[in-house]
DNA sequence: GAATAATGCAATATATATGTTACGATTTAT
DNA sequence: ATAAATCGTAACATATATATTGCATTATTC
């Protein structure tokens, strides 16, 4: 589950435990979704994108593969 | 957990059964994500997407409320 | 290079997304 | 009007997202 969280955190200058502050969720959800061994709900997409002004398919958006 | 999944799916003629059976999902989860009742997980929301034929921000994006 | 901050990660616990089954309601077709 | 298809929803079971705690590793700063 490839994202860009990691990139967008770092872009608006935040660190994980940050963001997972804002967000209301702990940093280690923040670590295991940025490293793609999460699968998130769309709220915690949503509160992601939010806090990193940025939109669902600039974050998590991913090419289908095959056809 | 509004959505544009019901407006989507009709669009490529689809029943809930049908898109069920091609994300390898129950009718009843469509269901409720239809009617805002779950928080669906981002794998799904993409699976949709694809079904759909159509992006996260399309189908799943909502504008934050209180800036 | 030592101190501190930031991150990775493992084990266990809890909350919740999803499955299963079933039945009633609503829509569509005959 | 009846039959069939589609959809809404409830109860319970299971899978998994997230929390909690703790410690190890890596980066940063002095």
């Amino acid at each position: 589950m490839e994202n860009k969280v990691k990139i967008a955190r770092i872009q608006v200058d935040l660190t994980q435990q940050q963001l997972a502050e804002r967000i209301g969720v702990t940093r280690q959800t923040i670590s295991l979704i940025e490293k793609g061994k999460y699968n998130p709900t769309l709220k915690l997409c949503l509160d992601i994108c939010y806090a990193v002004n940025k939109t669902l398919d600039e974050v998590f958006w991913i090419e289908r593969k095959s056809d």
